[in-house]
RNA sequence: GCCCUGGUGGUGGAAUUGGUAGACACGCAGGACUUAAAAUCCUGUUCGCCGCAACGCGAGUGCGGGUUCAAUUCCCGCCUGGGGCACCA
């Protein structure tokens, strides 16, 4: 008897739609269980079958736990907001409103294709009113916090104003400018425009000014992926850095929880590494260098640190992990960004730094630190070493960014490879402190060298030097421990349209919040999506909205992603983000599964979110994912077939040549000269020309062979179909010639069907993606073999963690 | 460049406190059954070589070294696929 997959699955799924069998009640007797996906952007591409793996996961280990008599929350929605479907609307003046709900309902018809348990009464839209509503409100919660260092959480505000009255900020020190120090008496003569600028270097969500890649001939700014080699990936037109208002997350001062908090959840070694990384902790040293613009020749070591000249007010701080090496500092190198350049430029050095940095300007920091070529450009000036007097010349590099620790850096060629590098490249003479443990070859990193040419650390293990050096400059009061975070404050906002817009108003300067009774701020439609004024976003060209001195700015992508979870539980509530009762009763989220791409964007914001909600009082956990699963990802494997290009003179222009393509096991021979593939292939070619003017004459007796993705669906296992190929692409290959395994297929204009039917493809496996046309469809594949057969193989392909590529084939 | 992760037959993958590499399965080939096919069953299947024959010979876990009686497993140096690197989500 024939199993009738689409009848029955049809039916059951009906079934459980109509019975509401997926549905779930905060209410139970039953232990609580919580599987949780992460929720997609709904591309207009749809899904493939990479996205439902995860998926597949959760929903079998959902039913599992169901069984197993756990009240199962198992939700599903859309990661609604992002650059995309703004994208698409420049493009094709569509509101993104109108795309992403078409986007969503195919997303929807193919999930549910798939037959999957979810609770869809929960959905939830980051991009609906009344699920930003309580982005606002959450922002607002951050916005009204600053986070104490005495008791380690987030704190009210208004907390911190009644002790600037009592205390100056001689309690809590200023976590967003170190130099700031009042005492009460000072804050209270202090203006309104005064005390909110402090206020707002202590804010968890705050405005301050940073840097964008700012587009001058697309008038607007561009992400990271939207430019390329320093130019704009649509139309390749310049870049530069430009400085805008942003609003930044303080997650720095969250840093230690995070680390902290890793030990308390099961995530991934790897991802606890990522993350461990991401935020990258570093003990060590900030040391003051006296400037000097000239070198002198005689140097008295015993007083040359005080013996400044011209600059003598000038000091360079750098920050070292390594105080340690100090002695085998043979260069400075500062960010090309670094405030001291123009006053410690010398004038014979001048055009040299300024044509460098000009160079520098264009360029990414990814850019800049992946550049294997040393490039550099020497100041004029000199530090003074504090210690032994030494003069040492200050450079300006790409590879420093200005972004991390003070973004200059002390440059010790014999304990570290890029210094080591730098100095043999501009041929600075190398100090060698650590001894044999240096060859000349190579720098060394090593902690556990005794040092030598190292004044009074001679004799010294390094491991022990560290704290001796920094109690001694502490000792002078040029230097100080210092604990270092790689992480920045995050970036959270965004000159674009398509998000939350911000619950802020600007009066007189200051930012003030709306109340929360006109929340949500409804995201007004606008008539052009291109960028306002001044880099400021699109927002800025609505009068109505300017006129009310509302922030132009947009929320990025992730703000609505740092919080969906706790909506799904009570996602209807128009009280409260959340009711205290029902997040009580859900808690975490036992089992979360997602890709690892996330490790250090969506994984670190919604612990920092959830942290900052729970120091608030308005939920009851600080982490929340008990427990992370990474699924692999799913590789496309793409196929190939081969182009035969030969080089063609013409009058006309362009004529179009019919293609020629080569079966795979016949490239090598003809690469290798085989005398019958090669006169196959001038056959063809021959055959090729009757179909274009007399005029057109073949160049060259070699012709190229181009490697062209072909669409996986049209390819079994290896073997083209060479009728699809035909019909392909509107028909681009319809009068292709086929040079096969067993003949050569031409096509019917040329004399009918020839003999060849095997065109055997290449194969390569890559990121599965549309342009590689390596992209399968599951609901193909469900038609085809029903949804409990797709299920079932792509939880046979292997471990979910492992990333492996797709077989259409194996699924027979 | 930096961080994370992977690389074992045609395919998915077994095997690690270092002890017979390739279990199991898919695929493929041959055979049985059938008028024929599908399904099912049987046999073979890492590669190369020798042979009338096999409990025959050799190589083999990305590449090159090393440690060891013994290395997929440990060490060093590379190559390579994938993910991330702060405005893609």
């Amino acid at each position: 008897m024939e199993y009738n997959f689409r009848q029955i699955e049809k039916k059951w799924q009906d079934h459980w739609k109509a019975s509401g069998a997926y549905r779930v009640s905060n209410e139970s007797n039953r232990p609580k269980y919580y599987v949780l996906d992460m929720f997609p952007y709904p591309s207009g591409a749809g899904l493939h079958v990479g996205h439902p793996l995860g998926y597949i996961a959760s929903d079998i280990f959902s039913r599992f736990k169901r069984l197993k008599g756990f009240n199962v929350l198992h939700p599903m929605g859309y990661d609604a907001f992002g650059l995309p479907a703004e994208q698409y609307a420049i493009e094709h003046g569509i509101h993104p409103a109108v795309s992403t709900e078409r986007n969503i309902n195919n997303f929807r018809k193919q999930l549910d294709n798939i037959g999957f348990s979810y609770d869809w009464h929960r959905e939830v839209r980051t991009s609906d009113e009344k699920y930003y509503k309580w982005t606002q409100w959450i922002f607002l919660q951050l916005f009204n916090s600053f986070f104490s260092r005495l008791t380690n959480k987030a704190e009210s505000i208004a907390l911190l104003v009644a002790d600037f009255e009592m205390n100056g900020n001689s309690v809590h020190a200023c976590p967003g400018d170190a130099s700031v120090h009042f005492s009460a008496a000072e804050w209270k003569t202090f203006s309104e425009k005064q005390q909110q600028d402090i206020l707002m270097l202590y804010r968890l969500a705050y405005c301050g000014y940073g840097e964008v890649n700012w587009c001058e001939a697309l008038g607007t700014v561009l992400a990271n992926d939207e430019v390329v080699n320093g130019v704009s990936e649509r139309g390749g037109y310049p870049v530069v850095k430009k400085k805008l208002r942003q609003w930044y997350l303080r997650i720095t001062e969250y840093a230690d929880r995070l680390l902290e908090g890793l030990q308390t959840i099961e995530f991934s070694e790897a991802m606890t590494e990522m993350q461990t990384n991401w935020i990258g902790k570093s003990y060590g040293a900030e040391i003051d260098f006296n400037i000097v613009s000239r070198q002198t020749p005689d140097v008295n070591p015993e007083s040359s640190g005080v013996r400044d000249q011209s600059t003598a007010n000038s000091r360079l701080t750098v920050y070292t992990t390594r105080p340690d090496t100090i002695f085998g500092v043979d260069f400075m190198v500062i960010a090309p960004e670094h405030g001291l350049i123009e006053g410690i430029t010398t004038e014979e050095q001048r055009n040299e730094v300024e044509t460098y940095i000009a160079y520098v300007k264009s360029r990414s920091d990814r850019e800049r630190q992946a550049e294997k070529k040393i490039s550099g450009c020497f100041t004029g000036s000199y530090a003074v070493n504090p210690f032994d007097g030494r003069q040492i010349p200050i450079w300006i590099s790409e590879y420093v960014l200005a972004g991390y620790g003070t973004g200059a850096i002390m440059g010790v060629p014999c304990g570290d490879e890029r210094d080591h590098k730098f100095a043999r490249h501009f041929n600075i003479p190398i100090t060698n402190i650590i001894g044999e443990h240096y060859n000349g070859e190579d720098a060394n990193p090593t902690k556990d060298a005794t040092l030598s040419n190292s004044g009074f650390l001679d004799g010294t293990v390094m491991r022990e030097a560290i704290g001796i050096v920094i109690s001694k400059l502490e000792e002078m009061g040029i230097g100080k421990r210092k604990v270092n975070y790689k992480m920045r404050d995050a970036a959270f906002s965004r000159q674009r349209y398509w998000g939350e817009p911000f619950p802020i108003q600007w009066k007189k300067g200051i930012a003030v919040p709306l109340p929360e009774t006109e929340l949500p701020l409804v995201l007004p439609v606008v008539e052009s999506y291109s960028a306002g004024p001044e880099g400021e976003g699109p927002l800025a060209n609505i009068p109505e909205w300017v006129a009310r001195e509302l922030e132009t700015n947009t929320m990025p992508g992730y703000a609505g992603s740092s919080w969906y979870f706790i909506r799904y539980m009570d996602p209807h509530n128009d009280k409260s983000f959340c009711d205290r009762k029902v997040s009580d009763y859900w808690n975490q989220v036992d089992l979360y599964i997602g890709g690892t791409e996330h490790a250090v964007g969506h994984l670190l914001y919604s612990r920092m979110w959830t942290k900052a909600l729970y120091d608030l009082g308005h939920i009851g956990f600080d982490e929340p994912f008990r427990k992370l699963l990474n699924q692999g990802m799913i590789q496309g494997s793409s196929r190939f077939i081969y182009k035969v290009s030969p080089t063609i003179e013409s009058v006309e222009k362009n004529p179009t040549f019919p293609h020629i393509l080569i079966s795979k096991s016949l490239v090598e021979l003809y690469e290798s000269n085989s005398p019958e593939v090669v006169s196959q292939v001038e056959n063809a070619v021959t055959l090729a020309l009757l179909s274009l003017p007399p005029n057109v004459k073949i160049l060259s007796q070699k012709h190229k062979i181009i490697p062209l993705h072909v669409d996986v669906n049209i390819v079994d296992g290896f073997e083209l179909d060479i009728k699809e190929c035909r019909k392909w692409r509107n028909g681009e290959y319809a009068n292709a010639i086929f040079i096969c395994e067993d003949g050569v297929n031409t096509p019917l204009s040329a004399g009918g069907e020839g003999s060849g039917v095997r065109f055997i493809c290449g194969a390569e496996t890559e990121k599965m993606s549309k342009s590689k046309f390596n992209t399968v469809n599951p609901d193909d594949l469900v038609h085809k073999f029903g949804a409990d057969t797709f299920r079932m193989y792509e939880m046979f392909l292997g471990p979910v963690e492992q990333s492996k590529p797709w077989d259409t084939k194996g699924i027979e």
